[in-house]
RNA sequence: GCACCCAUAGCUCAGCUGGAUAGAGCAUCAGGCUUCGAACCUGAGGGUCGGGAGUUCGAAUCUCUCUGGGUGCACCA
């Protein structure tokens, strides 16, 4: 009997290719499609352009093919203009619990080669996280375990915010506020209101001089021009503002790690933030006036133009006063990765909102070195903000929502249910918050990218429905069957250690494929094979729209696909046979397996029991 | 004013890059637990795909235009 492993979908859909180059004129498009639901089969080639090309009436073109051609282990029929090829229950069923079962993970890619550079997060020293800085994150770690997946090496990289004139501000204002009377901010300062215990924190405190600097600034100007000659001061190399800048990097770097360790999110360096670009600049600059891009603009600042290229803005480089904007140093990061990492791809996760600075960024490089940036190469990553429904969040303004409250309260609203439906539940607090992060990080992904996003409570930290705890429910009940099914089978869908900053795989053993697998043939059980059968291409997807949001739909689907199996396949009942109840059991595993190692992609955990 | 993004069921959104009868969740209504976990399942109602024109065998998808929203537009990042 064929194991199951050595049988792939690979192969049909070769040779369903094949035979179809046997019968259409040569050059004939073969793109394959996934038909709509599992009746209609497996695989399915649109037959419009080819009987166009025959002169054939295209429903016509598929009974024919349907009639001539012939695929080993599967059926194929004509269903108006689409020739369709289903396998039978049988194979279908073989094909992918043997592929799950298998020691290799099941829509993972070979080495591709590539080096892909992800550069995600990047948040400001001294502001603490807030709701939008999950997108970013969450994106790009995404984006990151993807690429790892489907084979390419990826390089994660936080371009901190570790400099810019907002650091004038922070050195004023902590001379202002800070130095008389808490100098090391480990007290609440008497003008603030009471902050709430979690958040009494250096960092906030930071956060809180940063508020009230822009308040007051506005009443009183003058404080500008205060902060700008701290900031010079820092530029030019004074050893207090230098000694400040390094210490409230730190304070700001320690917060945001114990932040990325919740969240499960690594980077490969934090050293290459914009401060590491301080004194590559120059270089850059000296190589953009060689290449002759650098001309004068209107009020004395050194512009690159870009009319030529479609940009009606220009790239301002260097200011009026001799100082260096954003762009300088977005330029010579783009400068010394080429040097540097010798990359493939570089994806910058970067909000919608810098979209013109990001393609005046990638026109001047392309014009510096046309030859190494090339199309393709330079890739942003846009995404919608997160508002209130009150408006738009702003961190100066302070009426900002803190990502740890968020996170917070999801695990609050978790452990709430917990207590209701499930209160003998061990390690409450470890699933609650697992369940918690899975509902917002699904959430988050679960929307294209690109639209804004109106921040509500109830929707964003939601158990039901379309939800991360939807698929972790389904998840937790395959392994409580597996638990009560005794022997083996709770093992085989437990991974081995694994670590998610090391890798994308979550790492399963071989198990062995029931011989039997009729107790699959009904329909609820070939329907849940046949979303499973989508997840490789959601995988890929999700690596050509640079977002984990096909990830989450087919997710979806296959638990959903799951729940209709499960209420209608008695799994160990009295009334299922002995051979009946392994097949079962293997798909739950196989079903197990797929879910866990999906959801880890998106950076989600899959609790046995919740 | 100019540029980019968005508009699909009462609400929030999918729709695999031009193909099969436009699908999910929430909400509403009607059902389903003495039986493997009801954080679940089954069913019902609900649509001029913002308006208009065009491209072709075929458009929610591509082009143009109008309307309504969002985001930007050189000395902040």
């Amino acid at each position: 009997m064929a194991s199951g492993s050595g049988l792939k979908m690979e192969r049909i859909r070769e040779a369903f290719q094949r035979a179809l180059t046997g019968a259409l004129p040569p050059g004939a498009d073969l793109t394959l499609e996934r038909p709509k639901s599992v009746e209609l089969g497996d695989l399915a080639y649109p037959c419009f352009r080819a009987a166009k090309a025959a002169g054939k009436n295209p429903a016509q073109l598929a009974q024919d093919l349907a009639a001539s051609l012939k695929v080993e282990g599967a059926e194929l029929l004509a269903a108006g203009p689409y020739l369709n090829l289903r396998l039978t229950a049988e194979t279908r069923s073989r094909l992918l619990v043997g592929s799950l079962l298998s020691d290799r993970p099941f829509g993972a890619g070979p080495a591709s080669g590539r080096r892909v550079i992800v550069e995600y997060s990047s948040p400001n020293i001294a502001k603490l996280f807030t709701i939008g800085h999950l997108r970013s994150t969450m994106i790009g770690h995404g984006m990151v375990q993807v690429h790892r997946f489907l084979g390419d090496e990826v390089i994660r990289l936080n371009h901190l915010g570790d400099w810019g004139t907002q650091f004038g501000t922070l050195l004023a204002a902590y001379k202002l506020w800070a130095e008389a009377g808490n100098a090391d901010l480990t007290k609440d300062f008497d003008w603030a209101d009471d902050a709430p215990e979690k958040r009494r924190s250096p960092l906030f405190r930071l956060f809180q001089l940063y508020v009230r600097f822009h308040a007051e600034e506005e009443k009183d100007p003058a404080l500008r021009d205060d902060a700008r000659g701290w900031f010079r001061k820092l530029e030019t190399g004074d050893a207090e503002a230098r000694r400040l800048w390094s210490w409230f990097r730190e304070i700001s770097l320690a917060e945001f790690k114990r932040l990325y360790d919740r969240l499960g999110v690594g980077f490969d360096t934090f050293e290459e933030g914009e401060a590491f670009y301080e004194d590559r600049m120059a270089d850059t600059i000296q190589a953009l006036e060689a290449a002759g891009l650098l001309i004068e603009g209107d009020k004395g600042a050194r512009i690159v133009d870009l009319e030529d290229v479609g940009i009606k803005t220009p790239c301002m480089v260097v200011k009026a006063d001799g100082g260096s904007v954003y762009a300088t140093r977005d330029l010579a990061t783009g400068v010394y990765r080429r040097d540097h990492y010798k990359y493939d791809k570089c994806v910058y996760v970067i909000g919608g909102e810098q979209i013109l600075h990001m393609q005046q960024v990638f026109a001047v490089l392309k014009k510096l070195d046309p030859a190494w940036f090339t199309d393709g190469k330079l890739v942003h990553t846009p995404f919608g903000l997160i508002k209130l429904p009150e408006g738009k969040m702003s961190t100066r303004k302070g009426n900002v929502i803190f990502l740890e409250d968020v996170l917070d309260e999801a695990r609050e609203r978790v452990l709430a249910v917990i207590e209701e439906k499930n209160p003998e539940l061990k390690d409450k607090a470890d699933v609650a918050e697992a369940l918690g992060m899975g509902a917002v990080v699904f959430f988050n992904a679960i929307n294209d990218r690109t639209k804004a996003i109106t921040f509500e409570w109830d929707r964003v930290v939601a158990l039901d429905g379309d939800t991360g705890p939807y698929v972790q429910y389904a998840h937790a009940r395959i392994m409580s069957v597996l638990r009560k099914a005794g022997g083996t089978w709770a093992a085989q869908a437990t991974p081995g250690a694994f670590d998610g900053r090391q890798g994308p795989v979550v790492p399963y053993a071989a198990a062995e494929l029931p011989v039997d697998l009729a107790g699959l043939e009904a329909p609820e059980a070939q329907a849940l094979l046949f979303e499973l059968a989508g997840l490789p291409s959601a995988y890929r997807m999700a690596q050509e729209q640079l977002q984990a949001t096909p990830i989450a739909r087919q997710l979806l689907a296959v638990a959903r696909a799951f729940s209709g199996f499960y209420t209608n396949c008695p799994i160990l009942k009295d009334e299922t046979s002995p051979a009946d109840r392994d097949a079962r059991l293997a798909l739950c595993v196989a079903t197990a397996r797929a879910l866990r190692q999906g959801l880890f992609l998106m950076g989600i955990q899959a609790p046995d029991e919740m």
